[in-house]
DNA sequence: AAAACTATCCGTCACAGTTA
DNA sequence: TAACTGTGACGGATAGTTTT
């Protein structure tokens, strides 16, 4: 297994990007009501963990999206090298009966 | 019928590569 | 060089299949 970092202790040391970080209740709809209460009336330091949190939201819609489109196109691919699979080994025995009857002729003409 | 196994999909994380 | 993007890897969920 090559992945999976220890991302508490990254995070401890600054490595990864703030909206990354995983929030204590890192639910969605725990994330959606703290970004859409008022934000007037709060402190500068909740208004902030706020910004992360929606930024963090924000990143994972969108990393969300790019996984889905990106599967699609690997599934595009796999099915396009498919199809190339079947072309070849269709043109491939039809060289091979090719070569035979050319075979055929030669060795009658040989006769 | 239920447990065990397998295949497929999805969301997330980490990280390398790209872009502004 | 910080922010963004694309993708491999992982783990959980679900459905379908096989075994007991």
């Amino acid at each position: 297994m090559a992945v999976t970092g220890d991302e508490t202790e990254s995070a401890a040391t600054g490595d990864i990007p703030a909206y990354q970080l995983r929030s204590p209740n890192s639910s969605l709809a725990q994330s959606i009501v703290l970004a859409e209460s008022p934000s007037n009336m709060q402190s500068p330091s909740s208004q902030h963990a706020e910004e992360i949190t929606r930024k963090r939201e924000v990143r994972l819609m969108k990393n969300r999206e790019a996984a889905r489109e990106c599967r699609r196109k690997k599934k595009e691919y796999v099915k396009c090298l498919e199809n190339r699979v079947a072309v070849l080994e269709n043109q491939n025995k039809t060289l091979i009966e090719e070569l035979k009857s050319l075979k055929d002729i030669y060795c009658h003409k040989a006769e």
